[in-house]
RNA sequence: GGUCCCGUAGCUCAACUGGAUAGAGCAACUGCCUUCUAAGCAGUAGGUUGUAGGUUCGAGUCCUACCGGGAUCGCCA
């Protein structure tokens, strides 16, 4: 899938070489400008000062040295100094037809692993619309970069072995006393069934935050039983074995909902036993040093411009914190899977962090100097009063009740919409489920992944404009046609006055997906998917294909709605949006 | 206080990392269903890009100052 950009760059870069100007300056890029050409060159009046000339004089130089061939149609200079380039109707069709049709099948495989780290659900908490963001971006990083050739794992990084363990344990041991989990003189075994169910944990891990916020005391008791668990004390442990299976399943259902994958089931208690013998060997080469009773991993520089605390292994009280188990994560990752790059997507506020843990990996040679270490951070979800987002009750809201909700109002539509209509309730049960499914991941991907956006439920769960049920209605709709035409004559992609803006559109999916791989930011592809969408819209609202008595354009154009139909899929495919087949 | 981020249409946000006339959606207004799904299409209106300087052929984008908002700065994650 080679771009259209870098074959005119080389052309034009080649042009630049030839004057004795750097090839980089010939870089084309699509026009912004679509009135006046369908790409566009800004190279000769970057030029302009080094070469001492003035930068329309350049570009007449380059046009002159560049020999259009059957590539290009248009080739001329505008304004200060722009070179705008159009290409014949017949190479822009061939490019769509062998780069862009049928691309159904992802990118040659580049040699290179990647572990995506997102997710990062708590064991003993209910998923709320908080991990809505790291799911969702993370997966579909994950499916863009298996499309571009990267080996991909993604790993779900579960939060299993914190102090909200230890809050959680102690809070039980309050309410229950008489639990043999917390008779420390009981020899088990240990009853086999869960005490607890997943709806129980909404009403202890707040009460639990509640009470080691207020009572100190409680705080302690809580750091202590961490550490006993951590010490896999036998009764918490068999307790907390309970809290995983509960709240695995319950993860389970959430991420299956949102179509979102893991390749890797891991969490922090997961590389508990690498934690000695990593620090064992951060002692011994000097890594790890004793600092205000702590053990630590210095991290400042003399040329900070900010202050790097350092890397906390061991806590005065023994306790690891999450620095220690993401060191000790990088180290089995490291040995097992000895990846490329790792790509962390996690709440933007956690940034230091990873510097310092990355710092601290790199200097100890945890992680080998050319591995790529990366915080791919996201913004904070935020209510419309632009503080993080709280339910009227001050809770967070759950997954499955913005999920619900969003089922709810899709169902409701298809009722609005098409009241006699012929669906089983297997049908329309699955179709409001996509187009929910649909709206909800649409309306976060959007967003750009670095900034703090709003969380607007009525946004989140709306189905016109730029929304994922759009996007999807427009698919149905070709399908529709599609189902309709019957058999018909499929040919290549035809490119005429109705279809070259589709065709110039499509000619930018490698673009798209370059871009997202390269700044690990999903948003471009909604944009893409949507403007396609879009100009789909415009080309069916504009020519009535199927009562077209012109058979051989009645062919081309049910032809373009199908290569359209492919690409539209393959992103929101790339997005884990399944499509139905009517709606 | 140090460091970093943000301020663009009434609202929510884009703008390919310095390019030409700053674009979408929502909300408002006007048209379009006896042609393929109106969850749609076409159109109108809406802007001194927080303020003031600067850098240059060119600034929403870079620099400086100020105003306003946010994040973060050692034993939570």
């Amino acid at each position: 899938m080679k771009k259209l950009t870098d074959i005119l760059s080389e052309k034009i870069g080649a042009a630049f070489a030839g004057l004795d100007l750097p090839q980089e300056l010939g870089e084309v890029r699509f026009s912004d400008r679509p009135d006046l050409a369908q790409f566009q060159c800004n190279g000769a009046m970057a030029a302009a000062k080094q070469a001492g000339r003035a930068p329309r004089d350049i570009a007449t130089d380059i046009i002159a040295k560049i020999d259009k061939g059957d590539l290009i149609e248009t080739l001329d200079i505008a304004g200060p100094g722009f070179i705008n380039i159009s290409l014949t109707q017949n190479a822009l069709q061939n490019y769509v037809n062998t780069e862009i049709a049928g691309l159904g099948a992802a990118l040659p495989e580049n040699g290179q692993t990647i572990v995506l780290d997102y997710g990062g659900p708590n064991v003993g908490k209910p998923m709320h619309v908080g991990h809505l963001r790291s799911a969702i971006i993370g997966d579909t990083l994950r499916r863009i970069l298996s499309f571009a050739g990267y080996k991909t794992l993604g790993d779900v990084h579960m939060g299993d072995w914190g102090t909200q363990m230890g809050m959680i344990l102690m809070e039980l041991k309050h309410q229950y006393p008489d639990w043999p989990y917390f008779d420390a003189d009981f020899t088990g075994p240990y009853p086999e069934e869960s005490p607890l169910s997943i709806n129980d944990f909404e009403q202890i891990y707040p009460k639990a935050s509640k009470a080691c916020k207020e009572d100190e005391a409680r705080a302690e008791e809580a750091r202590a039983a961490t550490v006993e668990l951590q010490n896999k004390r036998a009764g918490y442990y068999a307790l907390w074995q309970h809290f995983m299976d509960v709240s695995i399943a319950a993860m389970k259902e959430n991420y299956a909902a949102l179509n979102v994958y893991f390749d890797l089931w891991k969490g922090e208690s997961d590389v508990h036993d690498l934690i000695e013998p990593m620090v064992a060997q951060l002692k011994k080469d000097g890594h790890a040093v004793k600092d205000e009773g702590a053990l630590v991993i210095k991290v400042a520089r003399n040329d900070d411009t900010k202050k790097f605390p350092p890397l906390i292994l061991y806590k005065k009280d023994g306790a690891v914190m999450y620095g220690t188990t993401d060191m000790a994560t990088l180290v089995e990752r490291m040995n097992l899977y000895a990846p490329d790059k790792v790509v962390y997507i996690v709440d933007q506020r956690q940034h230091l962090h990873f510097e310092q843990v990355f710092r601290a990996a790199k200097q100890s040679n945890i992680v080998p100097q050319k591995v790529e270490l990366t915080h791919a951070g996201f913004g904070t979800m935020n209510g419309t009063d632009g503080k993080p987002f709280k339910t009227r009750e001050g809770g967070v809201m759950k997954l499955e009740d913005l999920i619900d909700m969003a089922f709810q109002k899709a169902s409701a539509k298809i009722d609005a919409v098409n009241p006699e209509s012929d669906f089983s309730d297997e049908e329309k049960n699955a179709i409001a489920n996509a187009v929910g499914i649909a709206a909800i991941k649409f309306a976060d991907l959007q967003n750009p992944r670095q900034t703090d956006y709003v969380f607007d439920l009525d946004k989140l769960v709306s189905f016109e404009g730029k929304t994922g049920p759009y996007i999807l209605y427009q698919i149905v709709r070709i399908k529709s046609m599609l189902r309709k035409a019957g058999g018909f004559q499929k040919t290549d992609f035809t490119v005429d006055d109705n279809t070259q803006n589709l065709a110039l559109l499509l000619a930018q999916f490698p673009n798209v997906i370059d871009g997202v791989v390269q700044g690990y930011t999903p948003h471009i592809l909604c944009d893409f998917v949507y403007k396609l969408a879009q100009e789909f819209g415009r080309f069916y609202a504009a020519n009535p294909i199927l009562v077209e008595k012109d058979e051989a354009k009645r062919n081309a154009y049910l032809s373009v709605c199908a290569i359209l139909e492919d690409t539209l899929s393959k992103c929101m495919e790339l997005m884990g949006i399944d499509i139905p087949e009517r709606m």
